[in-house]
DNA sequence: CTAGGGTTAG
C-alpha cells in the first residue's frame, strides 16, 4: 500500500481525507500510529481539510497519543481562535500523556498569534520543566513571541542567553526589533550578524529592509540591496517586494520603479500593490491609477488592498470623483470594504468640502466606525468651518471616549474660527478636566550614515545650541518673505510667544536645521517624520527650500512631501 | 514508520 503521506498529499477535498480515514478504520491501521496523527494533522492544518472534522475525530479517540494532541493544537494555533489551542494545551496537561517539544512549539505559536504574554511564559515554564530548555527552536519560538507581544527586552535576553544561535536566531530577533519600534536596534544586529560570520539569507534582508524602510535609511537600504544582487537573492519575489518598499519609503519612488520594471521573478499581487502604494505617496495619483490598469491588464485580481493604494492615490492627488467611482466600484468587483477604505473616501470628500457626502458614507457604513474616521471628518470641518458637522464629529470622539488633544484642538479652532469665544473656553475646560493625550512628535534624518532622532523641542543633540541658533537666524530670514506663525496648530491654553516657541522646535524643523548646518551646500535633506507634518512646518520648511536653495524630502505618517524652490510636491493639498 | 517544529514583503 502506498504511504500514507503520499495519500494524503493527493487529498484535495475533505471527502477524500474521509475517504482515507474510512479505508484506515476498515484495515485497523487507524488506531496505530502514524497514521492517525497524520491524518489528524492533515485535517486540521491543510486547506483540503476541516479544523471542525479533525476536532470531531480527536473526540472520538479513546486515549489521544501526544501525536493526535499536537495535530490539533497545531491546528488551533494556525485558525482564526488561536486562544483555543492555548486551552487545548491545558486540557492536554491533565491528559495522561506527556507534551513533547513539537506541542510546546505549537502552544508558543499561538500564544504569539493571540498576543498572550502571560501565557507563553507559563508555557515556558512547562519547557523548562519537560528539559527542552536547549532546544533551539523552541527558544527562537519564544524569541519570537516575547518580540511579537511587545516584551523585546525579554526577547534580546532569550537570545543572549541562547548556548547555540542559528540564522532563523538572528532573523527572528532582527524582524522583532524592525517590528518592534526599534529598527536602529535591528540594523545594528544585522550588521553584527555579518561580523560574526554568519551569511544573512533572504529572511535576513527581509528584517533589515523593513527597518530601513522605516528609518528612512537610503545608504542602509542600498548596501543590503548591493548585498541582495551579490547573493542574487532577487529571486525571490517577496524580497523585490521589500526592496521596493524600502526605496519608495526612502524618498526614491524612480529607484523603486526601476526595481519593479526590472524585476527577474514573476510579480506578485503585492508587487503591484506596492508600486501603487509608492505612487500614491508621492502624490502622484495618475501614475498609480496608469499601474492599477495595468495590473488588471497583466491579469492579476486587484484585492482591497489594492483598491486601498488606488483610493489613497486618489486622495493625495486630489482626484475626487475618480476616488469616487473606484470606491464605489469595489462591490461590484466582490472587493469587501474595511475601515480602511471608508476613511479614505471620507478623507477624499472631506478634503474637497464635500463634508455632507462624507456624513453619510461614515453613517451608511455595516461596521462601526473606528475613531479616525470621526477625526478625519473633524478636520475636515476644521478646514470648512463648518460648526454644525465639527459638534457632532466632536460628540463621537468623546462618546467614543477617545482623549487625543488633537481632536479638542481642532473643534477648539472650529469655534475659534467663528469668534465663538464661550466655546472656545469650554472645550479648553474639559481639555483640562480629561487626562488629554499627546502622542510625542519624532524625527528622523541621515547624515553621514549616521541616523539622528529628534523630538520636538530637543535639546539631546550634542550641536542642539547650533540648531536653535540656525532656526533663530531661519525665522528670522523667513519673515521677510512674509511669514506669520500659524499658531491655531497649538493648544489654546498658553500664550502667543510660547506657542510661536511650540511650533519653532517641532522635531521636524530641528531635524532639518541640523541638516542645513551638516550637509554640504545644495545637496538634497532627507527627513522622516512619525507623525504627520504640520501646516506651519510645511509653510516654513517651503521657505527654507527657496531661501538656501535645498531639495527637501519629508516623509510623514503618510506621504513624501518634496520641497523644492519654495513650493511642495503635494501643492499644499494633504 | 519516530521525525516533525522556529525567522518572511503590500
Amino acid at each position: 500500500m502506498a504511504s500514507i503521506e503520499s495519500l494524503l498529499q493527493k487529498c484535495t477535498a475533505l471527502t477524500h481525507i474521509k475517504q482515507l480515514q474510512a479505508h484506515l478504520l476498515t484495515t485497523g491501521l487507524f488506531q496505530f500510529y502514524p497514521s492517525r496523527s497524520k491524518l489528524l494533522d492533515f485535517c486540521a492544518t491543510s486547506s483540503a481539510g476541516s479544523l471542525p472534522y479533525a476536532t470531531h475525530i480527536f473526540h472520538h479517540i479513546p486515549f489521544p497519543a501526544t501525536n493526535d494532541w499536537n495535530a490539533i493544537i497545531r491546528g488551533l494555533a494556525q485558525s482564526h481562535q488561536p486562544t483555543n489551542a492555548i486551552t487545548c494545551y491545558i486540557s492536554m496537561s491533565r491528559a495522561p500523556c506527556k507534551p513533547d517539544a513539537l506541542t510546546c512549539s505549537f502552544a508558543l505559536k499561538a500564544c504569539a498569534r493571540a498576543l498572550a504574554r502571560s501565557e507563553a511564559l507559563q508555557v515556558f515554564s512547562q519547557v523548562i520543566r519537560l528539559g527542552f530548555k536547549a532546544d533551539v527552536l523552541l527558544q527562537t519560538t519564544l524569541l519570537d513571541v516575547f518580540a511579537k507581544t511587545g516584551d523585546l527586552n525579554n526577547a534580546c535576553y532569550v537570545f543572549d542567553e541562547m548556548g547555540m544561535r542559528d540564522i532563523a536566531s538572528w532573523n527572528a530577533l532582527i524582524a522583532g526589533l524592525a517590528q518592534g519600534s526599534r529598527p536602529s536596534d535591528a540594523l545594528e544586529l544585522f550588521k553584527k550578524m555579518k561580523v560574526e560570520g554568519l551569511k544573512a539569507n533572504d529572511v535576513t534582508v527581509l528584517g533589515a529592509l523593513s527597518a530601513c524602510s522605516q528609518l528612512g535609511a537610503i545608504k542602509e537600504g542600498e548596501s543590503v540591496y548591493n548585498y541582495i544582487r551579490d547573493e542574487r537573492l532577487d529571486d525571490n519575489v517577496i524580497v523585490c517586494n521589500a526592496v521596493i518598499d524600502m526605496y519608495a519609503k526612502c524618498g526614491i519612488v524612480e529607484k523603486a520603479y526601476w526595481v519593479f520594471d526590472n524585476m527577474s521573478c514573476r510579480k506578485s499581487l503585492v508587487t503591484w500593490n506596492t508600486m501603487i502604494m509608492a505612487f500614491a505617496m508621492y502624490g502622484d495619483g495618475v501614475k498609480a491609477l496608469e499601474l492599477f490598469k495595468q495590473m488588471v491588464q497583466a491579469g492579476a485580481v486587484p484585492d482591497s488592498v489594492s483598491y486601498l493604494a488606488a483610493l489613497c492615490a486618489c486622495n493625495h492627488a486630489g482626484m475626487v470623483d475618480e476616488g469616487v467611482r473606484l470606491f464605489e466600484s469595489m462591490a461590484v468587483c466582490g472587493v469587501s470594504r474595511n475601515v480602511k477604505h471608508y476613511g479614505s473616501v471620507v478623507d477624499l470628500l472631506g478634503r474637497a468640502g464635500r463634508l455632507e457626502e462624507a456624513y453619510k458614507i461614515i453613517n451608511s457604513m455595516p461596521m462601526v466606525p473606528d475613531v479616525v474616521l470621526w477625526q478625519t471628518l473633524l478636520g475636515a470641518c476644521k478646514t470648512y468651518g463648518n460648526v454644525d458637522m465639527a459638534e457632532k464629529a466632536s460628540r463621537k470622539l468623546v462618546e467614543m471616549g477617545s482623549n487625543s488633544c488633537g481632536d479638542f484642538v481642532l473643534l477648539s479652532n472650529v469655534y475659534a474660527g467663528h469668534e465663538r469665544w464661550e466655546d472656545v473656553g469650554r472645550v479648553r475646560e474639559a481639555m483640562k478636566n480629561r487626562d488629554v493625550k499627546k502622542v510625542p512628535g519624532f524625527s528622523y534624518i541621515e547624515v553621514d550614515n549616521v541616523i539622528y532622532k529628534f523630538v520636538n523641542g530637543d535639546q539631546n543633540h550634542p550641536k542642539w545650541r547650533e540648531i536653535y541658533m540656525k532656526l533663530d537666524e531661519i525665522r528670522f530670514r523667513i519673515k521677510e518673505f512674509g511669514y506669520v506663525a500659524e499658531t491655531n496648530y497649538v493648544l489654546h491654553d498658553i500664550g502667543q510667544e510660547e506657542k510661536e516657541n511650540a511650533l519653532c522646535y517641532h522635531s521636524e524643523k530641528l531635524a532639518v536645521a541640523f541638516g542645513l548646518i551638516s550637509t554640504s551646500d545644495g545637496s538634497t535633506i532627507n527627513v522622516n517624520k512619525n507623525l504627520r507634518i504640520c501646516g506651519d512646518c510645511h509653510v516654513v520648511i517651503k521657505l527654507i527650500s527657496k531661501i538656501y536653495g535645498r531639495e527637501i524630502i519629508v516623509r510623514d505618517r503618510t506621504r513624501f512631501h518634496r520641497f523644492k524652490e519654495g513650493s511642495c510636491s503635494c501643492r499644499d493639498y494633504w
